[in-house]
RNA sequence: UUGGCUAUUCGCUCUAUCGCUAUUCCGCUUUUGUGGAAGAGAGGAAAGUCGGGACAACGCAGGACGCCAUACUUCCUAACAGGAAGGUAUUUCGUGCAAACGGAAUAACAGCUAGUGCAACAGAAAGUAUUCCGCCUAAGAUUGUUUUCGAACAGUACGGUAAGGGUGAAAUCGUGGAGUAAGAGCCCACGCCUGUUUAUGCGAAUAAACUUGAGGUAAACCUUAUGGGUUGUAAGACCAAAUAUACCGGGAAUUUUUUGCUUCGGCAAGAAUAGAGGCUUGUCCGGCCAAUCCCGGAGGGUAGGUUGCUAGAGCUUCGGAGCGAUUCGUAGCCCAGAUAAAUGAUAGAGGUUCUACUUAGUAGAAAACAGAAUCCCGCUUAUAGAAUAGCCAAAAAU
RNA sequence: UGACCCAUGGUGUAACUGGCAACACGUUUGAUUUUGGUUCAAAAGAGUCCAGGUUCGAGCCCUGGUGGGUCAA
């Protein structure tokens, strides 16, 4: 099932800190990727969070509206990257941040998310 | 009919599939997790944080001052810098010969007759007025001439004069008359304005009579009246986990210490508790502040959860009170509660507006401003488009 | 979420208590020099973030907005 629960976001602040200052990453515009790969300890095999940036888009409503964006492209597209990294028995944490500087429409969105779940899997 | 302004109301709808957030019910397992079902899930401004409350914590009691806010009147409200009705002033439109009346808009609309201050440049003078130009020579002063030695005539300003000129944003009430040497609210009439009294009105005020003649500026200091303690839900409360012991509060018991004498029980003298200093809402008054033991809190560390948190100055219907803001009663309803941040995506149908084709259908396009974070009441700002009412303007028809 | 500050030539700052918007650097032109720099002489460049209001007169006072920044954690 495509679902998105609580426990697959990122939201524990230590752990973000941690994400950002020791994770890798990667450039796919317009997102920047990090990803930070560890032993399994928990249910969940994945936790992911998405950033956009008050710089870049000063309404608030247009940063929600590109967070669920975002978010709808990963829930649809995230399964065969889970598939992976539970048959490896590793834990990713991971965080999106939206570099581009216009909304762009919903299909190009899913097309990138694609892209760069591909790069993940293919780290894996 | 079109356009503009003001006020009020609304600000896309429905269906399917896949999700997210919490709630209720059922099943399985049962601390909890998981599966299914049901109905619910951003706004008129959620924004700005500009007023005002609710709620909460804090101060060692209390008082004075300071500071801040408000400012025509009455009413409404939990309260307000909000609203309603009314008054006054200004602007504008209409009617009218005019006076005036009516409509609309705007107003930080208390007090310079409480005090202090300020007014560049220009100008004589910017505030107890004053003589730069001008005007006058009546009285007094002074110069000259004449002289019947009483004075007369002609000048003058160091005399009189604020009517006129010029300067300026502003020049000591305006217009007309009387008056005078020339002039002046010096006097008179009308007007404006200040105060008092009377009448009407709850009141702001209005009207009449008498009186006064006094420049502007309070979004200058200030005065008067009224109100305000300060800080804010990241306030605060609780649980779990974690635990060296600085510091603080409360209670208990005592005074403590130095030197000298001693019969070792005490006695005598001095010092400390005074002052200074510190703490206490912005200041002052005022208040509190030595050491030992016990109890409690707190610091450090760990950085999670619960609560506060959404049933309320709540919404809708009907009826009453009031010109109105608003309010009273009755009946019904439950309407977001997230926490690195839920309220979304896709597809289809319909409605609205615009454009094109063409003549009532087809095709295409568009849909603003904008996203809850403790909650309410207002204000301000942003806003495609739609509806209703009033006013204004233009055109057309009758 | 709450509290607060700032905005003036291209840049950095002034402008007392409302009265001609000033200074430095930079820019341009000329002189000096074989040329450049230094130095000297001159010139241009703003109407004070925007919109209203008070005032005879606002950079300054008042109101509303815009943009930028600071603090509390």
């Amino acid at each position: 099932m495509n679902t998105f629960k609580k426990e697959e976001r990122l939201n524990s602040k230590k752990t973000i800190q941690c994400l950002f200052a020791s994770g890798k990453s990667f450039f796919n515009y317009p997102f920047k990727v990090y990803y930070l790969l560890s032993d399994a300890n928990s249910s969940t095999s994945t936790a992911i969070l998405f950033s956009v940036g008050k710089r870049q888009f000063k309404k608030a409503v247009d940063r929600n509206k590109l967070k669920r964006l975002c978010r709808e492209a990963y829930r649809l597209n995230k399964s065969a990257l889970i598939k992976k990294i539970k048959e490896k028995e590793k834990h990713m944490d991971i965080a999106v941040v939206f570099v581009g500087k216009s909304i762009p429409e919903y299909k190009e969105i899913e097309q990138k998310t694609k892209k760069y779940l591909e790069h993940l899997s293919s780290i894996v």
